[in-house]
DNA sequence: CATAAAATTTAGGCAAGTCTAAAAATTTAA
DNA sequence: TTAAATTTTTAGACTTGCCTAAATTTTATG
């Protein structure tokens, strides 16, 4: 069994190591988990006589296969269990990433499973991240921000690419919430902020968040 | 912020003073939380610092106020999380006792009022042990042992004192579940082992199993 | 009451995970 | 292509929780 320490490192080189898909340095798994460098280190041997990672001394860090299995599995708990929250017991979408980050270690295969299932299986967390069935397979769709669209080309909210709960506030706050159809009106030269309509209505962004809300077309 | 593990000394404290309401040994502590006499007696330091614990050498220990608040708190999610267990994910009633170890300790108040809620305010769990509320208060009811009844008197099975897996499939497989009626016809003078009729069947049970079934007339 | 037995505490250590400071390797840039 | 800056690793230490063995206190018994 890994320890709670264990798996949230290698959810966090999981989730470094997605948008490259290159080698994870050392400095940012240390933010990523919210220590310092050394003990960073220590941990990574850990894990690579674990056999979890794929650990060269200064070069940088890979996830093997199992290791890389282990992290889909927490990630899969952890928008399960936020799916839950928000559906079930009516937490708002800014308030349950805290809560899932606990219920992630919760162990047992057989609860994710039967929670799946009650849940109605679904396919995407309240942020619009795809949820990782059983096996470790995770649908992945083609989204783009907001801020590659072209003016007049109209999309749907499909996901956000920031968590943090005032992002998420603000989106709500401005209609900008999973569902929506939004349709880009002008990008301002100035400072590329971007003017959209949302529900008839017209409301301007920042080019900071037209990159972090993801639409298809 | 109280550990994973000193949660888990608070709640066996709790509940090894509950049936004699007396100081509780370091040993029966030991045997509880599966340590050794040492480990407690370092622990029980720290709970004193904490003034969690009433704690004089060599005299055993109570909760304070406050440790038993917090007590009470883990017993309550333990219980919620157990009949969430088996009212929405159908785990059976043997099932669930190792998972809620685990999730009786997800930090949030927030979520387990709105658990609460969720499931309906559920008073009792699936052994019919009672749920405390949210502010300490529990239900309790005069429940004795089906060993204690007289033959003829007739009683309905409200809990149990007992929650060991094998024992629980044992009153699954014999019928004596949560709510049944049972009618002791004669107890048995060689091994005091009682006959009763539930059902309309008759069946015999050990002392040791009468004694551990708690039922109310 | 004195001694034997049992329970409890102390002493000294170990493993996991973290930290700071210093050393080593790598990268950047003059 | 060498020196400076940055990144990473090592060294040494601390905390939490646990352990064994030995010492101490309490309790039981003749
Ligand atoms: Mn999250
Ligand atoms: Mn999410
Ligand atoms: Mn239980
Ligand atoms: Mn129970």
């Amino acid at each position: 069994m890994n320890s709670y320490t264990e798996e949230n490192y290698l959810k966090s080189i999981y989730h470094l190591s997605v948008p490259t898909d290159e080698s994870v340095s050392t400095n940012s798994i240390a933010a990523s988990v919210n220590t310092k460098a050394a003990s960073v280190t220590d941990m990574l041997k850990k894990l690579a006589d674990k056999k979890l990672i794929n650990y060269t001394k200064y070069q940088g860090v890979s996830l093997t296969e199992e290791g890389k299995a282990i992290a889909i599995n927490i990630v899969r708990k952890h928008r399960l269990w936020e799916f839950f929250l928000v559906e079930k017991l009516h937490f708002k979408w800014d308030e349950v990433h805290e809560l899932a980050e606990e219920l992630e270690h919760i162990t047992s295969v057989e609860l994710i499973d039967r929670l799946d299932k009650f849940l109605g299986n679904p396919k995407y967390d309240p942020h619009g991240d795809p949820i990782p069935d059983s096996t470790g397979c995770i649908k992945k769709d083609e989204l783009i921000p907001i801020s590659t669209l072209q003016p007049g080309q109209s999309a749907i909210i499909m996901g956000v690419r920031e968590h943090a709960p005032v992002f998420l506030q603000y989106l709500e706050k401005m209609n900008l919430t999973i569902g929506k159809q939004i349709k880009p009106i002008e990008v301002i030269a100035f400072d590329h902020s971007v003017l959209l309509s949302v529900n008839n209505n017209t409301v301007s962004i920042s080019r900071d968040v037209a990159k972090n809300i993801l639409v298809t077309i």
